[in-house]
DNA sequence: AGCAAATATGTAAGCGCTTGCATTTATGAT
DNA sequence: ATCATAAATGCAAGCGCTTACATATTTGCT
């Protein structure tokens, strides 16, 4: 029986209330425009019909969704777990919903779901790092969609960022290791291609290295995707180098507890035959033993306050401005002084 | 200069071909309907104004999205994480878009992600568990969205799961952990309110208790919310009991981790002094020492499966079957036969 | 060359909602 | 009571697209 009966539409109670489809309409979005009277009888209406208004429909007529999209390049770790729950939160609690979508890692599946959200009629984009064609700069532009960058900072660049220097970050962490008189560094990094983070917590560690005098040769690049697998197969084939690297400064804590197995599967003690450090502090940094020593980022205030801006731009349609959150590095028991 | 110029319409596409706008939509939805030599010069015209079709409009006209709604507990740990993954990938591959909420646990915002979601004309949705509101489900017969449970496989509810029996997994394990020795166990749950998963894992243990004829106030349960902090303190309570559980059978890993370190914390090992179980088998299990003995879910199947049945739903108007699949009892490090 | 059948394109009617403007009804000051 | 003013409601024009159905064009036969 329900089979054959369709989906409630703002005529079927404007009729059955007695008024115009305009007054329905008021009722839900502006009640304090209907007298009273009128909007008890619509709403109990819209309650015995179980209407709910179709989305698609209001969104052409309002020209406005209350939806946010995200694109994170990826859902199977937590790096953008915290920040991205933070984010909703907020959002959620200014009338907005989130709407999530993960590249992979691969661009093009990026540039097709921010098109998709686009044009999905979502009021304002999250988008993580600066690195992306140039075209779709364009097309945001001409859609006029309010767009905002998070996990990175680079006032420069023509899109608002809300995050931290990850160059800066990562100098201070290697700046420490360098300081326990480790000298001998390798890094296993993200593919940098794309990514301008990875790509400047590479130039974080150099930066150091210069600082302290050291030769950039002594930094062993390795580029490889984010997976507790990758970590370990690099750090294998890193310390089976002659001579092996005494530190090993990961692109991020999933790396990093890739190369902590690894190292311990192949017999060497961290951190007394070889450091090893992390990027994020998610929860798995201190759930691994030994915990890693690794670059603390303030998540959810940086979903927070994306959140806030974001909406700002939204309301106001204006430019937007970067804000810089402050990392620091924690010690835990994953780094310790070089011994050779 | 652009900001005075909005994004194009089919009509600015049709003019600018010359064409109809009925032509434009063929071309873009069923290109082989158009002759080559129009084809071409209406998909010029969509390139050089950078034309992007608004979904809202074709929603509406066409009444199908290639959407599927996904509603989780949370994407703040990675329980959820690679079976959606998985879910993604496949139906991506099958030409759909999938939008993911999180309603962080609550009911009231699941029920309003469900709406939201339905609203914006997702042609299918996946839920977690059977456990809602009745009224929910009147709702989504209503408006006749086809929906799937997943995690979940309890094949007499009126909507069909795709999933593994909860109950019975659990079992597996506590007829282990007690075919160890074990007499006295404690569960660390989950809230079991609104979560058949939680409720049937601990039914699960009763079970088992049962078939070994152990009295059921041999088993302490204690519930919590699903973060490493609780899953610590809980235990931490449980362990001051006197005499306290030689077994701690957790409702999943993340709670079990919690627990393994807490006992450390206070000194004591697992799993000599105390077994420590978990379930879900995500990444987590085997990066804590000593690794977690726990029930392994097949994610990524699950997801696959799940992604399968739910678009055969839609596309065939059919009520759709369950499907069960399969867990087993993964054996590592956290639990030992008893020394009582 | 001529005609029926097949193929390509155009016309226009919605899809369900919001909102500017016009109209009706209530309010209150005289 | 009366009338200007304010408050409540209705009317109807879109929003940008899809898709029957109608019309125009091409194709393949004889």
């Amino acid at each position: 029986m329900s089979k054959y009966r369709s989906a409630p539409t703002l005529d079927d109670v404007a009729k059955a209330a007695g008024v115009s489809t305009a007054t329905v309409s008021r009722c839900l979005n502006t009640p304090q425009q209907v007298v009273e009277a009128t909007r008890e009888r619509v709403l109990s209406a819209v309650d015995s019909l179980g209407y709910t208004p179709n989305f698609a429909a209001r969104v052409m007529a309002a020209k406005r969704s209350f939806t946010i999209g995200a694109i994170i390049p990826t859902m199977e770790n937590a790096i953008f777990a915290r920040g991205l729950q933070a984010f909703q939160e907020e959002i959620r609690k200014q009338g907005f919903t989130l709407l999530v979508s993960s590249s992979a890692y691969q661009p093009e599946a990026e540039e097709d779901q921010i098109r998709t959200l686009v044009a999905r009629g979502a009021d304002g984009l999250l988008l993580i790092g600066h690195d992306r064609e140039a075209r779709i700069y364009d097309y945001l532009d001409r859609q006029k969609v309010p767009t905002l960058v998070a996990w990175s900072y680079l006032p420069d660049k023509p899109i608002p960022s809300v995050g931290f220097d990850n160059r800066k970050a990562m100098k201070a962490l290697a700046n420490q290791v360098i300081g326990l008189g480790h000298t001998r560094l390798a890094t296993i990094s993200g593919i940098s291609k794309g990514n301008d983070r990875a790509r400047l917590r590479i130039q974080g560690i150099r930066d150091a290295m210069t600082e302290h005098g050291l030769p950039q040769d002594g930094l062993t690049v390795s580029e490889t995707s984010y997976e507790i697998e990758n970590g370990a197969e690099v750090f294998e084939n890193l310390m089976l180098r002659d001579p092996p690297p005494t530190a090993v400064l990961c692109g991020n804590d999933v790396l990093a507890v890739g190369a902590v197995r690894q190292a311990q599967q192949m017999g060497l003690r961290v951190p007394e035959d070889v450091s090893i450090t992390g990027f994020d502090d998610i929860e798995l940094a201190r759930i691994v033993s030994p915990a890693l020593t690794t670059v603390h980022v303030p998540h959810r205030e940086m979903g927070r306050k994306a959140a806030q801006e974001l909406i700002h731009m939204i309301e106001t349609s204006s430019e937007g401005h970067s804000i810089e959150l402050s990392t620091n590095v924690v010690t835990r028991d994953s780094l310790l002084e070089s011994n050779r």
